[in-house]
DNA sequence: AGGATTTGACCGCG
DNA sequence: CGCGGTCAAATCCT
C-alpha cells in the first residue's frame, strides 16, 4: 500500500473511532461534560475532515479517486463538499449568505490575531478610496469563511473602516494537535488537547474566538450547551469606537495595503 | 518554486 | 443595468 493509501486508511479508522466515541457521549446525561466532549468530539472529526481535504488538494491524487475512497465511509467523511476542490469557470461562485457583522474605525488597521489574504480591491462609489476584500489565509486547508473589508474613509488623520463577516473556524497552527513524528512507528502519533478551549476569550481576540465547530455542528449541539460553550457575544449592531492601535504599521502595510484597480 | 498580490473579468442582486 | 463582491490568470516577491 502507498503513502496514499496508508494515510487514507489511518484516518478512516480515526474517524470511526471518533464517531463512536461522539455516540458513547449522546448517551451521557450530563449535559455540560457532554457538550464539551461532543465539541472537542467534533474538533477530531474536523481535524479528519481537513486532512482528507488537503489529501484531495494534492495534485498527484485525482479528486474522483478521493471522492470514491472517502464516500462510503460514514456520515461525516460523505458531508465533506468535494465540489469546493473543483475548477470552477472563472467568476462562477455563490454569494456569501448574510452573516453577522462587526464592523470598527481605526486609525491604524492593524494585525488583528488572523492571518488575512486579499483577493481584492475595488473603488466604491461615492468614495474617493478603494476598499480593499480579504480572506482568511485558512479559507482552502481549514476551510475557513471569514472575510474582511477594509475601507478607507477619510485622509489625515487616515482612517479605516473595518468589517468583518462571520466568524474565524480555523484554528493557529500552534493550537493544532501536536504531531510526534516517531522513527520508529508507521505513522505519526497525534495527540489531542483537552485543554478546555472554551476559555474567555481575550480582548485581542475580539469577535474572533473559535466558534467554528459550534456552527458547523450545531445541529447536533443542544442549545443550552451552546450558550454554555460559546462565551462569545458579538455585538453585531455597529461598533465605532475608534480603536486606536499601537500596532506595526510596517507588518501591516508589507501584508495588507496594495495598489489599486485600472478601472471602476 | 511556491505563496502572495494585482487587477480585469464575471456574477448576483437591487 | 450598475454596483459591489469574488474569481482567477498574470505578476510580483522571497
Amino acid at each position: 500500500m502507498d503513502n496514499y493509501g496508508k494515510a487514507m486508511e489511518e484516518v478512516m479508522r480515526g474517524c470511526e473511532l471518533a464517531n463512536q466515541l461522539r455516540q458513547v457521549l449522546l448517551k451521557n446525561n450530563e449535559l455540560t461534560t457532554t457538550s464539551l466532549a461532543q465539541n472537542l468530539v467534533n474538533n477530531v472529526i474536523n481535524s479528519f475532515n481537513s486532512a482528507i481535504f488537503i489529501l484531495s488538494n494534492d495534485k498527484n491524487i485525482p479528486i474522483d479517486q478521493v471522492q470514491n475512497d472517502f464516500s462510503s465511509i460514514n456520515p461525516v467523511i460523505r458531508s465533506i463538499d468535494f465540489k469546493e476542490t473543483s475548477t470552477t469557470t472563472r467568476g462562477c461562485y455563490k454569494r456569501r449568505r448574510t452573516t453577522q457583522t462587526w464592523e470598527k474605525v481605526t486609525e491604524t488597521p492593524t494585525d488583528d490575531g488572523h492571518q488575512w489574504r486579499q483577493y481584492g480591491q475595488k473603488k466604491i462609489a461615492n468614495s474617493q478610496y478603494f476598499r480593499t476584500y480579504y480572506r482568511c489565509t485558512h479559507k482552502y486547508d481549514q476551510r475557513c469563511k471569514t472575510t474582511k473589508q477594509v475601507h478607507k474613509i477619510q485622509e489625515n488623520p487616515p482612517l479605516y473602516k473595518i468589517t468583518y463577516y462571520g466568524h474565524h473556524t480555523c484554528e493557529n497552527m500552534s493550537n493544532l494537535p501536536h504531531i510526534i513524528d516517531d522513527p520508529n512507528d508507521t505513522f505519526p502519533i497525534i495527540l489531542l488537547s483537552f485543554n478546555n478551549t472554551f476559555s474567555t476569550p481575550s480582548k485581542h481576540e475580539g469577535p474572533f474566538l473559535s466558534s467554528s465547530h459550534l456552527v458547523e455542528y450545531k445541529e447536533e449541539v443542544p442549545s443550552s450547551s451552546l450558550e454554555i460553550s460559546n462565551p462569545i457575544s458579538p455585538n453585531p449592531t455597529l461598533d465605532n469606537s475608534i480603536s486606536r492601535l499601537e500596532s506595526d504599521h510596517t507588518q501591516w502595510r508589507s501584508q495588507e495595503i496594495y495598489g489599486a484597480w485600472a478601472k471602476n
